[in-house]
RNA sequence: GGGGACGUAGUUCAGUUGGUUAGAACGCUGCCCUGUCACGGCAGAGGCCGCGGGUUCGAGUCCCGUCGUCCCCGCCA
């Protein structure tokens, strides 16, 4: 292989098999450097040793696939090349086939500037050749072995589900495929394996995984693409801490294929928690928390403020900013998306000149350096901002949810604008510090939907209430907390998991609070609740999102740097240039008919 | 569905206040060159300025629309 090739193989006849990767042709002699996975290794032309192979020699171009066949030679020391692996032999040609010609590419692998994405995804066979994009694909390769190896020591079987399967209309849209042979009836493609891989507990697998692509029908995003690759598992009769320890050790076993040794456990925290300590259910732990200093006001400060005396007052720290001019402050206003009533003081100095006491405590409180960026985000004190809780009484309060989500954002954005002077985001080399994973546990079981004006299921309706807020499923239903995990690493959700409903009566139970009827129930779900009555074990498990992890092992800020072919913002294939408009013979074929606007 | 950025040579980009023949680098073609490795030198080819309309004596530049790519909000149990 071209990579392979070292000082120890001087001397040795090779035959090297790749793309021509660049050509310098010095007259008399010339230089070929071929390509391939591994990598590139010079091979000499010379004019003088063999006239005919010199002439064959010249008619190469960029990308011609070619078969070099010679001696590997040692390099004479001052012609060395340090910069490449390979750089200390060349291969001395004795013969030269052309395996075939290349026209020439839009762009050329060996560029040192990438062309927009655009073109790379049209020529995506020529982007794949870039040495990073193959690099990304053999990490994924290896991140995926490690994880099929791990869990299978483990004891879970890799079972496959159908891709064709019934729709379920909770959660996101579905991918369709019509049915021939019952025309105007569709199968969906999964959103994920979910009932099945329940089923599969029910059927005595008792620990099931599968690597398995899965369909959302939803608009993209840099790190949403419409199919996407889940590490599924499941299993019978775990406490959570039982599933986290499974993958702790995969994403242990993960990272370690990617280079970096990770230190299970990871260190675990509530959603309420995560909420009110970050703002958000998905905490990048790489920077401070916030902190609650409405204490460090006296009430006549928060009334002069404007501010509300019962809802947060929250600090957002971001170290090592220093000073800010007034421009700058300006341009944080924008990146503050004000939920419910929340309020922004971005001017921490003016706090400073007219509240020198309170601010000092908040000082003390933060914890604070002298050249960190403060901001405050509060509730608006208006009358009327925010109405009464009612009854209703969440351990996080919906409006306090709103100020403490709010500098969540902020907190994201602001570290985002000033990665450069904080230096968090940066790597160290030290896992530990590089890659912060964190539990997030115990959910709320619902989530009020108020355009839909009913409560919806936070997780999936399979997921199981917390034992001690069963009584509560009735009469309030925002206070109930699942039994549902989230693993996240650097503020990114890469998995999400449950312990699942086993008892058809509790299942019965969650599907009337979520307003749906027994027909209903029956309508969609009716297998499923079914097979629940036949001696269902109790059980439990998680996916996570294999591209996001190999995204981050990348350094890639997008998922289309591990996807070979992905899609576009548009859900395009601009390679295969999909999705089309098919035949009216397919059409009827299928009893569908388009209608044209 | 909404907001923002971008679209000029094969590629990456520049193009002033609207004004003569739209430039550079890399790539490409030809010639020269025996130790290069992002080789070097000389010469050359290459443009529907995304597309459509408008304003103007005159549009790459201004206006409207449209298409495409990217980012974000909504959406993603």
């Amino acid at each position: 292989m071209c990579g392979a090739l070292r000082l120890s193989d001087a001397g040795k006849p090779a035959v090297l098999m790749g793309w021509v990767n660049r050509r310098r042709d010095l007259g008399n002699l010339i230089f070929v450097d071929v390509r391939d996975r591994t990598g590139v290794t010079q091979v000499v032309f010379n004019k003088e040793r063999n006239p005919a192979l010199h002439a064959k020699a010249g008619e190469l171009r960029n990308e011609y696939v070619i078969a070099a066949l010679g001696k590997i030679r040692q390099r004479v020391p001052d012609t060395v090349n340090k910069n490449i692996p390979t750089g200390e032999v060349e291969l001395i040609a004795e013969e030269l086939r052309i395996l075939n010609e290349a026209k020439q590419p839009p762009f050329l692998p060996g560029d040192t500037v990438l062309p927009n994405e655009e073109l790379r995804l049209q020529y995506r066979y020529i982007d794949l050749r870039r040495e990073a994009m193959q690099r990304n694909i053999e990490l994924r390769h290896r991140v995926a072995i490690a994880i099929r190896d791990y869990l299978s020591a483990q004891g879970f079987f890799e079972i496959e589900t159908p891709f064709m399967t019934r729709s379920t209309p909770e959660g996101a849209r579905d991918y369709l495929v019509p049915s021939r042979v019952q025309p105007g009836s569709f199968y969906a493609l999964p959103q994920s394996p979910q009932l099945f891989k329940q089923i599969l507990m029910i059927s005595g697998f008792d620990k099931y995984f599968q690597i398995v692509r899965c369909f959302r029908d939803e608009d993209l995003r840099a790190d949403r693409q419409p199919e996407f690759t889940q590490i599924d598992l499941e299993m019978s009769y775990p406490q959570p801490e039982r599933v986290w320890e499974v993958v702790e050790g995969f994403l242990t076993a993960a990272f370690k294929a990617g280079g970096h040794e990770i230190k299970p456990p990871f260190p675990r925290m509530s959603y309420d928690d995560a909420i009110r300590q970050y703002g958000s259910d998905k905490p990048d732990m790489r920077l401070p928390a916030m902190t609650d200093v409405r204490e460090a006001f006296a009430p006549e400060n928060l009334q002069t403020l404007g501010v509300s005396a019962t809802l947060p007052v929250v600090a957002i720290r971001i170290p090592r900013v220093g000073e800010l001019s007034r421009k700058e402050r300006d341009d944080i206003k924008p990146l503050f998306k004000a939920k419910g009533g929340a309020k922004l003081f971005e001017d921490f100095k003016r706090l400073e000149k007219n509240f020198p006491e309170a601010t000092s405590a908040v000082r003390k409180k933060a914890g604070t350096e002298a050249d960190d960026l403060i901001v405050i985000v509060a509730g608006d004190g208006k009358p009327g901002g925010h109405p009464s809780e009612g009854g209703v009484k969440p351990e996080v309060k919906q409006h306090d949810h709103a100020v403490y989500t709010s500098a969540g954002l902020l907190r994201v954005a602001l570290a985002q604008r000033y990665a450069a002077k904080h230096g968090a985001f940066s790597k160290t080399g030290d896992p530990g510090k590089d890659y912060r994973f964190l539990w997030v546990t115990d959910f709320p079981m619902f989530e009020y939907d108020e355009e839909g004006q009913r409560w919806a299921a936070a997780h999936h309706p399979f997921t199981s209430p917390h034992e001690r807020d069963m009584d509560k499923l009735e009469s309030d239903p925002g206070a109930v907390r699942a039994l549902a995990y989230d693993v996240v690493l650097n503020g990114t959700e890469l998995g999400s998991g449950s312990i699942r409903i086993h008892r058809q009566d509790i299942q019965r139970k969650i599907f009337h609070a979520l307003g749906m009827t027994e027909e209903e129930a029956r309508a969609r779900f009716g297998f499923f609740l079914e097979a629940l009555e036949y001696g269902t074990p109790p059980h439990g498990g998680i996916a996570l999102g294999l591209d996001r992890i190999a995204m981050i092992l990348a350094g890639a800020e997008s998922l289309r740097e591990v996807i070979p072919f992905p899609k576009t913002a548009r859900a395009v294939d601009l390679m295969v240039d999909a999705p089309t408009p098919v035949s009216e013979a397919q059409l009827r074929e299928l009893g569908i008919q388009v209608k044209k606007t």
